[in-house]
RNA sequence: GCGCUCAUAGCUCAGCUGGAUAGAGCAUCGGUUUGCGGUACCGAAGGUCUUAGGUUCGAAUCCUAAUGGGCGUACCA
């Protein structure tokens, strides 16, 4: 149900047949209960124009305004709002359609965009950190919302599997000529070992060196040793993403070296075009009002990442035909991709009309608002994190004795998972975030554990009432009013998270709905005796529709619901 | 130096394309219970929206400047 939609299609309407030959602004929410469900602000903004009265431009507004079904009232106030009320019958009848069906009354793209979505990217060279974590769930989101929305999605996972480091590490697992599952059991320390025999040993860093030059040219015993490092490496990452739940596969993996035969033509390209220029023996691409340039490849013939860039932002836009391409990375590359993107679209590389967006996020933060490290300084790895968040979750659970050991750790993986991914998907994206785990493991505010427990509390209505539910919706009192137009309201919700590329709109959204079905719950009682069943059934399905909807927003998050908890 | 970005209640954050008396949660204080899951709900208190100008009928929101913080700043990614 695009509800806004509707609305501003009855103000346009009002507008032609009334002669006001402007386009309307567009209804918002209003900003209080009195004002009744949205207003329209337009009848200021026309006075100027006009030159007429803005309440005598409302007056004309609402003669011309359609009645029928949906608008119940509307009301001139203060210099010139016109508040909208909708029609109670019309929300109900909407929203039993909504509880009747499968997507709630969201309806899918009439015209798919395809849209590469580009995000974790993590190192090969080392196991994932909690910096890997935001891309990898904002940008898990991103691709859920617009594949739900109806849009033909292509995840890609950039994986850094190339440059100087592998030598290093190749060179290390040829030199302690171990089982190779066994050395890089923990990825880590084989890399700081690497890196430390890198420092000292000068023969040791030669070699290293060789090595990179061996696998660029595709020597073949290097490459084999090259190959079997990264598919390991990448089961580390799968393990990861099977614990966030994050939908990326080895089919969605197009890493650097996929676009490494690529690199000369684009080179090759720019020189072409002429947008290429050496400096300090460099070749650069200076682009209008940039004092630092696009470095494409280094004097000693090297190429960078802003190359690797160029060859990808090709291949999606020509090979994959993507006309929207998000790229979901830390705020502090803004630089790097204002610049690409230009010299992408400058280059025709990418055509003018593709969309290219940086879905840019913040730092994560301790506590102490410091970027999150260990107490010694050093990365966090991922995947101990996770472990923490889901032993904690497990406090959390509150009958501990009615759940076999395996459904506990089940309970809790749902609970600490989607506390760590709601936490991060509930702020603003591009602010910093402060990290604390104690408060995302709180059933107090906006929680995912306030969500889910408002969800298995509907649950539990309807496990006690053990009926079918039918009859209609019945709105009684504000409460219920509120809540019909706020569960139409989802689509709305959804279409523009995705076009804003703003998972927290979604997370804010599901919270309203949750505490307005709490208040709405308190009030008003289902199951108690002396409810006749006409108000009942209209209380159930308001219920259902509530829980659906929650249900069906925290997915598209990535994080699942119980029936209990 | 230059560039980008942020600044809203004690703390963590909402505030949509400019709209009416700026909203939540936490913390603080008070209330609701023979209980449909109280891990809930209701209320109180808490604000010169960093500052100063400007645009506008109207500014937390747009523009300019200042102050303070974060980040970036050519051969790592």
């Amino acid at each position: 149900m695009k509800l806004k939609s509707h609305i501003n299609q009855i103000i346009q309407d009002a507008f032609m047949k009334a002669g006001i030959a402007h386009e309307p602004t567009r209804v918002t929410e209003s900003s209080k209960a009195e004002f009744g469900d949205f207003q329209f602000n337009g009848a200021m903004a026309l006075s100027k124009v006009l030159g007429k009265n803005p309440r005598e431009i409302a007056e004309t507004l609402i003669k011309n305004l359609n009645f029928d079904t949906i608008i119940a009232k509307a009301e001139i106030a203060g210099p010139g709002f016109i508040n909208l009320w909708l029609n109670p019958l019309w929300l109900a009848s909407e929203c039993e359609a909504a509880q009747h069906d499968v997507r709630l009354g969201v309806e899918k793209r009439m015209i798919p965009t395809k849209v590469v979505v580009d995000y974790s990217g993590p190192n090969m060279a080392k196991q994932m950190h909690v910096g890997h974590l935001r891309s990898s769930i904002i940008g898990d989101t991103l691709a859920n919302l617009l594949d739900y929305l109806g849009d033909e999605v292509i995840r890609q996972n950039h994986i850094g599997d190339w440059g100087t480091q592998f030598g290093m590490l190749i060179a290390y697992l040829e030199e302690t000529d171990k089982d190779s599952s066994v050395s890089l059991k923990d990825l880590e320390q084989f890399y700081k070992e690497a890196k430390a025999r890198f420092d000292v040993d000068e023969a040791f860093a030669s070699k290293a060196r060789e090595y990179v030059v061996k696998i660029q040219s595709g020597d073949a015993h290097c490459l084999a040793l090259w190959q079997q490092f990264i598919t390991i490496s990448l089961g580390h990452c799968e393990e990861v993403y099977d614990k966030l739940s994050v939908n990326l596969r080895r089919e969605d993996v197009r890493a650097e070296s996929f676009y490494n035969d690529a690199l000369s033509s684009v080179v090759h390209d720019l020189d072409a075009q002429g947008l290429l220029q050496e400096s300090d023996g460099a070749q650069c691409v200076f682009l209008d009002n940039d004092e630092i340039p696009i470095i494409v490849q280094k004097s000693d013939g090297g190429y960078l990442y802003a190359t690797t860039d160029l060859a990808a932002l090709r291949y999606r836009a020509t090979a994959l035909e993507a006309k929207r391409i998000l790229y979901v990375v830390d705020a502090r590359q803004a630089g790097h991709f204002k610049q690409v993107f230009a010299l992408a679209k400058k280059a025709g590389f990418v055509s003018k009309e593709v969309s290219l967006e940086h879905v840019a996020f913040g730092t994560m933060m301790d506590k102490g608002g410091k970027p999150f490290k260990t107490r010694d300084g050093g990365t966090i790895k991922l995947i101990d994190l996770l472990d923490e968040a889901v032993t904690k979750a497990q406090d959390a659970v509150k009958d501990k004795s009615s759940y076999s050991k395996e459904e506990l750790e089940a309970l809790a993986k749902i609970i600490g998972i989607g506390a760590v991914k709601y936490a991060d998907l509930s702020i603003n994206r591009e602010s910093d975030y402060v990290f604390n785990m104690d408060k995302m493991l709180s059933f107090e505010g906006n929680t995912s554990l306030y969500m889910q427990y408002a969800y298995a509390r509907i649950q539990s209505i309807f496990r006690k009432y053990d009926g079918v539910i039918g009859g209609h919706i019945i709105i009684g009192d504000s409460l219920e009013h509120k809540l019909c137009v706020l569960l139409l309201g989802f689509e709305d919700v959804l279409n523009r998270a995705a076009d804003d590329a703003t998972p927290s709109q979604i997370s804010t959204y599901l919270y309203d709905v949750a505490t307005l079905f709490m208040r709405f719950y308190e009030q008003n009682p289902i199951l108690k005796e002396g409810v006749v069943d006409e108000i009942k059934m209209s209380r159930l399905i308001l219920a259902d529709l509530s829980a659906k909807t929650i249900k069906q927003g925290l997915s598209l998050l990535g994080i699942d619901v119980v029936d209990a908890l």
